[in-house]
DNA sequence: TTTATAATTCACCAGATAGTTAATTAACCA
DNA sequence: TGGTTAATTAACTATCTGGTGAATTATAAA
């Protein structure tokens, strides 16, 4: 192709500025990158392409590479909890709160699988990118708190078991869906079957539904 | 110091030659590395130094990074499948069984914290470096095996619930511990208990073991 | 002793990488 | 309209990084 027809690299109109839409841009870009490679191996330069964005423009909001991670972590904690907010959970028998938190909890992070990879670089290097723990955990507290309404309730009607400790549960709940979702590769490999095929997630939540409930269940 | 008493930087008497042990010191230096700071984050340099051993001999015995973090992951699975070898499962009665592979699995996360750093690497890069799965697929069989045995035999005498996938089953018990230990520091932080307090740890262990009992149980 | 080979070291490199300096341009306001 | 500032870009760098070519030395066999 010639220089004279090659239109690709015509340097394109520059589009308005936009601070708001550059920030945000960078952020996914970086949410993007950092989900996929992990923070060790992310690269700023490819964040900057990827935003479509001068690679400056990156420092110009974010001071560096690890405030950038730490900017796209509180970012997906903020979704997580604003979906998990508008699952009016207490609206629901005991038993359908519970299922329904599972199911939600499964859903996400089938839809999100970079939430995953993000909170495991994070817990690599020890949560140091939680550096706001106060506010992070004002977004968690109502989960926790209606978690422990619904189990309340179950047990003054006699359904569920006494005593259980909504944060152990809460655990319990993601860690069934997370571990299965996070370690797919390296399980389907050993166990030499294909765990993401939508038969097997559909035995999976069912599975994991049958094992939370069996456990919350008196009977 | 003056560099006449500084005995530091001396030139260390060249160590008798053996190849098996230099193998296995970066062996172990990478598992550390790796363990640490992720493949994308792992030195080559660094993982020399923790071996002291010139950088060169890594590249004589591994051809790559990637061979390196390769082989350090496949020992690594060999290390755990080799320890659930010795539990001779089928020698206790189903509940015990199942309670010590429980307790089994907590214990070998605990003990081994590198293994799930690792295995979150390897997750991250979508298992390419399981790239022998009829050998990892042998190792894992066995306890597979060993679990729908103990299933069947809790089955047949009225005990469990019947039609439980013994993979299942595995990856759930192997979840509860797994995402508590990996996942500690944001979960500590999220919810501002120290969750590998001695206590928080017995507790978990305890409720781990209430679950999954608590499923596989009729009553 | 000599020799062949396996184990180890030395010195080096090309490309990548996070981050920077300083100039430039668009947008808004007085 | 002109000036001020915020948004954006171009060009650059010091250092790091995975990897290598070639020489060297210990070891054991002949």
């Amino acid at each position: 192709m010639t220089a004279l027809t090659d239109l690709t690299d015509t340097p394109q109109e520059p589009r308005p500025r936009d601070a708001e839409r550059s920030r945000q841009s960078i952020l996914l870009a970086g949410r993007d990158e950092f989900a996929q490679h992990g923070l060790g191996g992310a690269r700023m330069d490819r964040i900057a392409a990827r935003a479509d964005v001068n690679k400056r423009l990156i420092y110009y909001y974010f001071a560096s590479k690890d405030e950038l991670f730490q900017a796209v972590l509180e970012s997906a904690y903020a979704h997580i909890r604003q979906a998990e907010q508008q699952l009016r959970l207490t609206e629901l028998n005991p038993v359908d709160g519970i299922r329904r938190l599972i199911e939600f909890t499964w859903g996400y992070y089938l839809e999100h699988p970079e939430f995953i990879t993000l909170l495991n670089s994070a817990n690599l290097h020890r949560a140091r990118h939680l550096d706001t723990p106060e506010r992070v955990r004002e977004m968690n507290s109502p989960l926790i708190q209606t978690l422990r309404e619904i189990l309340e309730r179950g047990c003054a009607a006699g359904l569920f078991r006494g005593g259980v400790d909504p944060v152990q549960l809460y655990i319990s709940i993601a860690g069934l869906a997370y571990f299965y979702l996070s370690n797919n590769p390296t399980l389907s490999a050993i166990f030499g079957r294909d765990l993401m095929a939508p038969k097997a997630r559909n035995e999976r939540l069912s599975h994991m539904t049958d094992v939370i409930v069996g456990y919350v269940l008196t009977n």
